[in-house]
DNA sequence: TGTACATCAGTGAACGCGCGTTCACTGATGTAC
DNA sequence: TGTACATCAGTGAACGCGCGTTCACTGATGTAC
């Protein structure tokens, strides 16, 4: 099981020995590039330096290739907010460090981040599933982190709010519309500190 | 300069008379469904009734074409806005009817949405251009509704946040990613809310 | 350890398709006289 | 009002291209004996 070829030009062996494997990558590299709607199958297959039909044996087509990819985006950054929020520190540091983890996943996995919003079948938000979502993990942390509450406000509803402010950051920042002049603050202090705002003002709709 | 057919098969004449608007109006209508990348100029020729060859008299190709739908989407949005701003009642009303008119574009006019955000050349944000931009108009509206300032926030600051808010909303809406079950809020009150809390708690982040 | 052979991952040629774009053309419009 | 004609919007055929997918095949692997 070890990788016969080391690189695409590398064609010491007839069999790729890791073929799916690799696939994937080429997939995540070329959706960072071109978007979910500009990926295709023939470049995959000559960046990995294999047929584009052998990728058929390791996929039913080109749709379950997106979808493996969604998946694989998924569980990644579900294991990275997971791991933020039981990292060391308060439970406000622990808190902060899962907004930022998730603005990095978005920004150093854009691929990833893409193929989760943009394939059928790939859900980010309340779902039924067996591990808990992203979304789960956010309430989780809302809730630890702010025991108090939030003035007679659903946690749920807090989430969604912070989601949304992260996912608009993200995709904003990922299509360059953010200012990046100097003074600006960039998007990981936006999100801090709108987080910290819509925690606190959380009430502010109500009381006037 | 009557508009010489009235529907797709109705070829009662050789000359379309208003086919530049008509090809316009069905990128916009199969970007909504399809995205700007699934978005084909055979298909919006099919749809007018006329050979996609009788594009290149209005247009110097594909990619003209969308920058034109987002040029217009962006003057549309921007015209709405301006609209709420100066629409009667309280500046807090005018306000909150600004947000909701955001959404509402959003939902209303995905294609538009879509190819501002997704087309070369069709900046949203800070930038220089004639008329005052969308976020031109949110910063001048936050000053306007809020007077006393945000603790000595930067309104621009601010202005990102709610922005990237909406965004968000908009984006996650449009996506199929926010609950719709009963008893859970729906985007406008989400956004309504979620800028006040952004506003009151702007201190937030200094204080605590 | 050596050999026969089943398994199966990848090949390469071919397919049908729809795309964006070009080109010489043609038919309708509308203006000059 | 009638006619000649310049203008130009749309035609239709053709192009080269790259796509996803299929198929019979072949070469390497690894297992049974």
């Amino acid at each position: 099981m070890r990788p016969w070829r080391e690189g695409p030009g590398d064609r010491r062996s007839y069999h790729h020995g890791n073929l799916k494997e690799a696939l994937i990558e080429a997939a995540r590299r070329f959706i960072a590039e071109r978007g979910v709607g500009g990926f295709t199958l023939v470049d995959a297959a000559r960046l990995v330096g294999v047929t584009p039909a052998a990728l058929y044996r390791h996929f039913r087509g080109r749709e379950a290739l997106l979808e493996e990819v969604a998946g694989r985006g998924f569980t990644d950054l579900a294991e990275r907010l997971a791991r933020a929020l039981t990292s060391r520190g308060t439970p406000l540091e622990r808190f902060t460090r899962m907004g930022e983890a998730y603005l990095a996943f978005a920004e150093e996995e854009p691929g990833y981040y893409a193929a989760i919003f943009e394939t059928r079948g790939g859900h980010l938000g309340p779902q039924a599933a067996e591990r808990p979502s992203p979304f789960d993990l956010l309430v989780e942390a809302l809730q630890s982190t702010f025991p108090d509450g939030f003035g007679g406000v659903d946690p749920r509803f807090i989430a969604l709010e912070v989601w949304a402010l992260s996912h608009g950051l993200a995709t904003l920042s990922a299509a360059g519309q953010l200012p990046r002049s100097q003074g600006v603050p960039d998007k990981y202090e936006l999100l801090r500190a709108g987080v910290l705002a819509l925690v606190h003002g959380a009430g502010a709709a109500r009381s006037g």
